[in-house]
RNA sequence: GUGAGUGUAGCUCAACUGGUUAGAGUACUGGAUUGUGGUUCCAGUUGUUGCGGGUUCAAGUCCCGUCACUCACCCCA
């Protein structure tokens, strides 16, 4: 019988990539606590009207992406294909607008989708998410792309392109997308028949059609910037103002459309230009209108998220550093089988001061155990009976070649240094 | 959901147009060196050629199916 294997789009993070997801996902961390937001830990799966409702249910992730299941209860739920609407719909439900406002969340966890698995592309992955809910100011949009962008630039990625634009608002939308409509009625049957269907239901998203005839059909297009409100063009020069004001580098693209429903005024976008054809490493926006679909008040937020795999792709591409890969200090040999008990007592001493300490369990030779030793650790502690009888143990230092006799002790004062 | 490419040892890859018992490097284990690794030398272990079926005297090689991976479309982080 053929042994069982990990479902398509998943995988196992060992070893010897873990600990690059420690670095980054601290560093996130660190980020997240110098711009005062706090961590919340939400759950995997929700209601799957929280997604149809929040989401949309004319978007691809809702109509064709999710993992809904009938729980024994016969509810319909669904593993989280995203973090936002969990995060407003925790806000309302555990009343954080009585709080400080705007309530600052972070949180970091996997998100499931059902797609064809590809480069920086997984049916489980992992998001790092932050939300600033209860503010409708520009600032907080301004400290939400501020906020991802020195996450990046800690993380030293370079080659990274900030996409802006706004989406307008309820009131701005409808004329916006009548505009559009009425520029691409005369030439309707020229379209990709994906856009075709698109023009009724979500015209914006044609302007992110890649086929070439769309392409040229959009290319002087009405801009959804020339149609804003007033109020949604104030906020968008205010954004503006201030990315200028921290020196940010945008780009303005109009054809930034992105696929979730809530995004009004800004969305926005962080782009590798060293990932495959999936290029966004952070995906963000302001989403007023979130909270009333999920059944709530009117309430305002902003916020973005990244994929960890993503940007790990990213870094590995150019060669950034992820800080130390851990090591053990000291690898135990027994010189004979005898000494395995000491040897083992020893490593516990070791190990209890906080030296990280490992041994040989396989009944190696001693020159096995040096090789291992010599591949796992900065320091050999041999025992064997001449130590025993001594009292000491012989430390050596594995890249210099030197050693010496030791009391543990004098060891642990040694490799504490 | 659509398209293309790839599946041979733990890893990286060989095996001419189908032709003997599927090889090499690396890794691993032991030895040279009976208490000392990273260099060298010697020896050894490792395989359902992804899986199932078909064609053939003969299949790792050709055909069909299936699964997985990779890349792209789509969509997005």
């Amino acid at each position: 019988m053929e042994a069982v294997k990990a479902p398509r789009g998943t995988r196992d993070i060992l070893g010897d990539e873990s600990w690059k997801w420690a670095y980054v996902t601290g560093i996130c961390r660190d980020v997240a606590d110098d711009y005062g937001y706090k961590e919340v830990h939400l759950p995997i799966f929700e209601h799957t009207e929280l997604f149809s409702r929040g989401v949309g249910d004319t978007t691809d992730i809702v109509e064709k992406e999710m993992y809904t299941f009938i729980d024994k209860g016969g509810r319909s739920v669904t593993l989280r294909p995203e973090m936002t609407a969990s995060m407003v719909r925790s806000y309302l439900e555990n009343e954080m607008s009585k709080g400080p406002q705007p309530a600052k969340l972070w949180g970091i966890g996997p998100m499931f989708r059902y797609e064809r698995p590809q480069k920086g592309r997984y049916r489980q992955f992992v998001q790092f998410d932050m939300e600033a809910i209860g503010a409708q100011d520009a600032l907080v949009d301004l400290e939400t792309i501020d906020f991802s962008m020195e996450i990046y630039r800690r993380l030293g990625l370079r080659n990274l392109q900030v996409v802006l634009n706004s989406v307008g608002c309820p009131k701005c939308r409808p004329v916006y997308r009548k505009a559009l409509q009425d520029f691409l009625r005369p030439r309707y049957d020229e379209l990709c028949d994906t856009c075709k269907g698109r023009f009724e239901r979500n015209p914006l998203r044609i302007l992110d059609c890649k086929s070439p005839i769309c392409k040229e059909i959009t290319e002087n297009a009405p801009a959804v910037t020339d149609c804003l409100c007033d109020e949604c063009r104030d906020h968008y020069e205010q954004l503006n103002r201030g990315l200028e004001k921290i020196g940010a580098v945008v780009v303005h693209d109009n054809r930034l459309v992105r696929g979730l429903d809530y995004y009004t005024k800004t969305a926005y976008e962080i782009q590798s230009g060293d990932l495959g054809a999936q290029n966004a490493v952070c995906g963000g926006g302001r989403y007023d209108n979130l909270a009333e679909a999920i059944g709530g008040p009117h309430v305002p937020g902003v916020g973005f998220a990244s994929g960890i795999e993503r940007v790990i792709l990213t870094m590995e591409a150019q060669g950034c550093s992820f800080g130390r890969k851990p090591a053990n200090k000291v690898y135990v040999v027994a010189a004979e089988l005898s000494a395995r008990l000491d040897a083992m007592a020893l490593m516990r001493t070791l190990r209890c001061s906080r030296i990280s300490a490992d041994m040989d369990y396989m009944g190696r030779s001693m020159k096995g155990q040096m090789k291992a030793a010599g591949a796992a650790a900065e320091y050999a502690c041999i025992i064997g009976t001449s130590e025993i009888e001594k009292g000491v143990v012989t430390v050596k230092n594995l890249k210099e070649g030197t050693q010496e006799e030791l009391t543990d002790e004098q060891l642990i004062n040694k490799l504490k240094q």
